[in-house]
RNA sequence: GCCCACAUAGCUCAGUCGGUAGAGCACUUCCUUGGUAAGGAAGAGGUCACCGGUUCAAGUCCGGUUGUGGGCUCCA
């Protein structure tokens, strides 16, 4: 056990595992080394290049460090000192690192066994004091995180005060393997991808698409509820389009190249805006129609680099559940609260109440009136407020066209993904030149604000494969019971219950093959089936089923009408 | 896009030194009719991602392409 905190550790083990690379590899040169949320990393540049065997041996020899509990030494040195001492070792990275280190500043290395390293510290006192350590993988990465820089080799590891922490830390990231929504997305038939068809382009099959439609039809019905309208715009739009809105001088990158139809292109749109604001403008708007909420599922096409994607939390082609506020400067404030509790109510159903909002204001380069984005933001601060939520602020974070709060959302282990947007923009409405008439008569510029509560229905339903792992509540599921006989005896019972429960309005199946009850409830589990009704000759006779539950086990025989309403009080209530 | 690794049956994976491919599960058929996490047997299933090269001979070695994974950059 050690009583350092943990960061300090971590960054004590990052230089330990740099000096067991020095003494492996000595013409390395070194980057930096700090801790992580979960670990630390070290980058490096050497000729060779890292094998995971290499790994293994360093990871040796850093054990070996720690066992002789070598010491951390701080010592200081003038800039030309540390500057003389890089410059014999060719140390490069290292010179550029001290360059950035401001004028005045104290200049300080730690030397850990034959590694001296340009470091503020503050370290562990010796190797001992690092309780237990794990090397996790090689990548790449670019120095100081720059594409036009050179791409340094990175190798990440994890540090822990005891052995038994770093135990529970591995056994964390084997769980969140075993919810990888790839891997379920496959085992449970929900979706793939096809090279046929191309990168980043989800293929929703039966099962996948039967969960989206009912969360699908959930938003839409929470919608209308809320006081929004919804909207169907199509996939392209001319290129004029997009270079009134900007899209062409600045988002152009991340654009499907255009297709040229009768002299014109058009473009697949990477966002929904133009669209709605055109219907905005098809008509002279009055103050008295403000607000209006309008959403729409919108699919759009952003070309992302290849490296990027990711299952499909990061895909090229997705639907956005996006909506767009126009509204008076008097209201948006309301509105803006009322985007933050309705967003907290959606998310509460799927049952994720672990919520932090991220603030970003205004960045250097911005258009807009600054008296408008202090209103923006105080809304967003009031709303913020409101919802009883703590928020951080990411100063300076903000998009060109106006300040944002991003929701992140906690799954079922703790970890956070980033959804809901709410954004302000005070581009488009200039750029559109958008209007309503106010009381006085006289023309007024709307404030326009952006919002996506899932963000992307294909990374929302990542996340919900995550954060359940795979255990779809019964509202959302696509098989809500199978029925299971035990002989061929059952079979013609087995249909009465399946349309008897399908006349309720219940999702039943039956697994009709000649397998043993044993290998049946396998299988259902393995399908994570919520409701097993199993029927031998006793529930035949009794006009019953014997059923189990994904989530109690065994709960004895019940009616038919019995098991209907147990269910259907699941489904009501969005139970999980 | 960049760095590194990987690509063998529907799935998970073996395949040694280059000598024409294998398991388990799933699937089909037959037998079995059973009581809460795998009953038995047989069968079918492969252009070893794709294109090219080296070689008497390539799943295996080399080059390219496509895709995937871990990162970097970027982001819903």
């Amino acid at each position: 056990m050690s009583n350092f905190p943990i960061e300090t550790i971590r960054h004590s083990a990052a230089h330990i595992m740099a000096a067991a690379v020095k003494k492996l590899f000595p013409d390395t040169r070194f980057d930096i080394g700090p801790s992580t949320d979960d670990g630390f990393y070290y980058d490096f540049d050497m000729e060779h290049t890292l094998t995971p065997q290499d790994l293994k041996k360093i990871e040796k020899a850093m054990k070996k460090m720690i066992g002789q509990k070598i010491e951390f030494e701080e010592f200081e040195l003038t800039r030309e000192e540390a500057e003389h001492m890089l410059k014999g070792d060719n140390q490069t990275y290292k010179l550029e690192r001290l360059a950035d280190i401001p004028e005045g500043d104290r200049i300080t290395f730690y030397r850990c066994g034959d590694f001296s390293d340009l470091c503020r510290g503050p370290h562990v006192d010796h190797a001992g004091q690092v309780g237990a350590v794990k090397l996790m993988s090689i990548a790449g990465s670019y120095f100081k995180g720059h594409e036009q820089n050179p791409m340094l080799q990175r190798i990440y590891g994890t540090a822990f005060a005891s052995k038994d922490e770093l135990k529970k830390h591995l056994e964390r990231i084997e769980e969140a393997k075993k919810r990888d929504h790839r891997k379920l997305g496959k085992e449970l038939d929900l979706f793939s991808f096809s090279d046929n068809v191309g990168q980043g382009l989800v293929l929703w099959h039966p099962k996948g698409a039967f969960i989206r439609n009912q969360f699908e039809n959930f938003w839409r019905d929470e919608h209308y509820k809320n006081g929004y309208d919804q909207l169907y715009t199509p996939h392209i739009g001319r290129s004029d389009l997009w270079k009134t809105s900007g899209h062409l001088d600045f988002y152009a990158d991340a654009m499907y190249a255009p297709m040229e139809i009768d002299n014109t292109d058009y473009y697949t749109k990477p966002m929904n805006c133009p669209f709605h604001i055109e219907i905005y403008k098809s008509k002279l708007r009055s103050y008295r129609e403000l607000p209006l909420r309008w959403a729409e599922l919108g699919t759009v096409y952003r070309y992302e680099k290849s490296g990027a994607l990711h299952g499909l939390l990061r895909v090229r082609g997705f639907t956005q559940d996006d909506a767009h506020i126009i509204c008076t400067p008097e209201q948006v404030e309301d509105e803006i609260a009322e985007v933050l509790r309705f967003s907290l109510s959606i998310w509460k159903a799927f049952g994720f109440t672990e919520i932090k909002p991220y603030l970003a204001t205004r960045p250097e380069k911005a258009v807009g009136e600054p008296e408008r984005w202090e209103k923006a933001l105080t809304s967003l601060e009031k709303a913020v407020e409101k919802a009883g939520l703590n928020c951080e602020v990411d100063d300076g974070g903000g998009a060109f066209y106006g300040p944002k709060i991003d929701l992140k959302v906690k799954d079922a282990i703790g970890r956070e993904w980033q959804t809901t947007t709410i954004q302000f923009d005070f581009n488009l409405p200039e750029r559109f030149d958008m209007t309503y008439i106010g009381d006085d008569g006289q023309r007024h510029r709307p404030f326009m604000v952006h919002r996506a509560l899932f963000g992307s229905l294909e990374r929302f339903f990542g996340i919900l494969v995550e954060h359940y792992a795979g255990a779809f509540p019964l509202w959302l599921a696509p098989v809500q019971a199978k029925i299971l006989p035990i002989t061929d005896n059952q079979h013609e019972y087995a249909r009465k219950v399946r349309d008897e429960l399908r006349a309720k309005g219940l999702r039943v199946d039956i697994d009709n093959r000649s397998a043993s009850i044993g290998a049946k409830i396998k299988d259902a589990r393995h399908d994570r089936t919520p409701y097993m009704l199993i029927m031998g000759e006793r529930e035949v006779k009794a006009g019953q089923v014997a059923v189990r539950n994904r989530r109690e086990g065994q709960l004895g025989e019940m009616s038919i009408a019995e098991v209907a309403e147990k269910m259907q009080y699941e489904v009501d209530n969005k139970i999980s």
